[in-house]
DNA sequence: CCAGAGTACCTGATACCGTCGGTTTCGTGA
DNA sequence: TCACGAAACCGACGGTATCAGGTACTCTGG
């Protein structure tokens, strides 16, 4: 995982092989399929974006002018087609963090960058997020959007820590993973409560949720907090307050 | 396989027949209902501990010795069972809250207890954890268990940002939500990562991931990071650090 | 005041339905 | 001949309807 790059062929598991083996007239088929496998992620893209995340296989076949055979026969499962569908968006993404990283010259602004990237693209179709980020029935334990977001986190990540000369205790891949997972986990768990406010007052616009969001990421809401009256950057750790007792749920 | 009426509690003489009641004998059950209600929260909550997040209504009905008329008597739906549940573990969660809240007199050692009850509710049983965190099918928008955790999270922030006198734009309690929808799913995706890393050397363990969690949270991985090389307390922004951009795929 | 009939409300099993993920069968066209 | 693709099919599951008790309350007549 030493690139940036979202592991576009994922686990073969839900992936079907190719029956054909390379005995010359097979490849004519190669690019065929493979042609037609990204049209159906197309396809199933729009139809999850127009009808929502529940949409049954037999939707999308039918959306592709087909039957539920053909679908199965280039994804092992609902599950591999999810994961095509994640590879998708992740390589948009990748196209627009790129993009974004280009002018964006403090690390500070890198992760801003991303979290922008994250945000967009929920709030550019909450129905292909959702069904993106979807745990499958009884299966892997992880997410392939999620999983492959958080490696795209996590790499430019521990090169910063290794190059920067940090010696941590422990292995430092485990402790930049970590990180990426929790800060994903963060945009995640902001971004959905910012999808479920919408239409009420006093919610932040995309922007400004971002912006917030790195802050809070970056330094904390102390150093963010204290920033806001004044004081750039003092966290202040005996600070006063806060988590006490609550109500019942 | 019990009875057809186990014990409804006949609560002749001690209770008059009122009037606006509509009638004894409906009545009747109330207390009874409340407590299979909750006997059947119980045995949901051990079935899906020992047969994973999967479970089918049948299978848990008939661990409860009875079948799914039963079940759906009591709860509306699958969903509905889930958050009856979810509910039993906030109410735990919260138990042992409290107390770690006792002992913890810096804000900062809240937030570590709250992420510790977190982390010890998912290591003590991930099947429990998984199904209450599960979005059901075509439902709410929000997963119940993650929202009231959100919410346990938000109040005691939101009280202390009043308090302190810090003055921000915009509603306070937009961003109190914001940040603690953020800090749970920071934890929610940390937790999770952590617990698909079972057996991977250099793993830390719970404790560790506890705090290290906590000063990401407050500080941010800069604040942390600094401290760790000698300076306690000074996140100089300006650092050098994290997350850079990086090449293409 | 009381005995017993009638009633309101409940329990609970079983059969059933619609949907959906996934598989198998079989016709057909090159 | 043979792969392709449509359509029938299958099993599982969430959820509902039906039906058969059963118990404690209420009502009525003596």
């Amino acid at each position: 995982m030493s690139q940036i790059t979202p592991a576009p062929t994922p686990l073969s598991e839900h992936r079907h092989p190719d029956p054909l083996q390379p005995d010359g007239r097979s490849t004519r088929w190669a690019d065929h399929r493979e042609a037609r496998r990204a049209e159906l992620v197309r396809i199933a893209r729009r139809v999850v974006h127009h009808q929502g995340p529940d949409v049954s296989m037999d939707e999308i076949a039918s959306a592709a002018g087909t039957s539920k055979s053909i679908v199965y026969r280039y994804f092992a499962d609902k599950t591999g087609l999810q994961i095509a569908l994640a590879d998708a968006v992740l390589l948009q993404m990748q196209g627009a963090l790129e993009g974004a990283l280009r002018s964006a010259d403090t690390p500070r602004d890198g992760l801003r960058s991303m979290v922008a990237v994250y945000l967009e693209m929920v709030e550019s179709s909450p129905h292909v997020y959702s069904f993106v980020t979807r745990q499958p029935e009884s299966g892997a334990p992880m997410v392939h959007f999620l999983d492959a977001v958080t490696a795209m986190v996590a790499t430019p990540f521990v090169r910063a820590l290794t190059e920067s000369g940090v010696t941590v205790p422990g292995p430092t891949s485990a402790l930049a993973q970590s990180w990426a997972a929790g800060a994903v986990g963060f945009v995640r768990g902001a971004g959905e409560w910012w999808m479920a406010q919408q239409g009420e007052p006093g919610t932040p616009s995309r922007d400004e949720l971002t912006r917030q969001i790195a802050s809070w990421l970056w330094v904390g809401p102390v150093g963010f907090l204290t920033r806001e009256r004044g004081s750039p950057d003092r966290p202040d750790p005996s600070d006063r307050q806060p988590p006490a007792t609550q109500e019942t749920p």
